[in-house]
DNA sequence: GTGCGTGCAAACGGTTTGCATGCTT
DNA sequence: AAGCATGCAAACCGTTTGCACGCAC
């Protein structure tokens, strides 16, 4: 985990290689994902910044989202939801879904990471990614029950 | 992989148990999603129903999909993507995507299924499922480009 | 006959887009 | 000064819903 300071420069550095533009709303909303640790939507992000200055209108919001996510500075979680939602992803991990609440969880797995991919992978072409996906009930809602 | 008769049984068997009602429109739905490999979208499978009789509207293709996979018939897939894509998961298996052209492709991974989970996914809660999302370029689009 | 499933049409929610203005470079 | 980024508002698309009819049970 990186401390704030190193973030921000690197989220300086991966602009400006990106050819993006710095402006306040960018660095806000990314500040914003980067410390948040649940995945948000694009809405529940605006919500956290309404309080901000400047004030972010929605549509930005949407519109950075797509625009980190291209460029790699922010990834769009794979889930079976309708609504989008975004991580910074600071280390490599996977996800613990909670079917009943929906809440995303990170969890490290090197041994997954580090695994031989079958071989017909291979020939279906070139891999970039990997990612686990771990459904289940949360302790939390288990114990609501 | 069954054959056709052994899925209509099982289907028929499986409404039952489900204490849904056998419908025309709910067998040609079944049918052709069990017949994809695609994993199609809603809209998708309606355009492939078109021809098919009784005609189906596209409500009922959205409402047969959601009621299918809230009792385990078929799936909705996790994706990044915002439209939803669904598959009838004949055997245990996992997904490449092409990140180009979208495609979705099933393998399967018995070692990554019989695979032990880090211990802090027991900490978390019950696992009921895990899956397995391979990303990166297909030999179709990496040909093409 | 009962009531679930369907089709129609309208509503909905999340997301995208065209345009004029403003601010980074 | 040039042109990308933003805000506003309207459009858009995939999906959901209320209602009345029809069909599986």
């Amino acid at each position: 985990m990186r401390n704030k300071q190193e973030e921000f420069a690197w989220f300086v550095e991966a602009c400006r290689s990106a050819g993006l533009r710095l402006t306040p709303q960018r660095l806000e909303i990314f500040r914003e994902l980067a410390e948040a640790t649940d995945h948000p939507s694009a809405e529940e992000l605006h919500q956290r910044l309404r309080s901000k200055f400047p004030p972010i209108s929605l549509d930005t919001v949407y519109r950075t989202l797509g625009t980190f996510a291209q460029h790699g500075l922010a990834h769009k979680v794979e889930t079976a939801e309708s609504q989008g939602r975004f991580e910074v992803r600071r280390v490599r991990h996977h996800h613990l879904i909670c079917s009943r609440c929906k809440e995303i969880v990170d969890f490290r797995w090197e041994a997954f990471d580090a695994a031989k991919l079958p071989d017909e992978v291979g020939a279906w072409g070139g891999v970039e990614n990997r990612n686990a996906v771990v459904y289940g009930v949360c302790r939390k809602c288990q114990e609501r029950k």
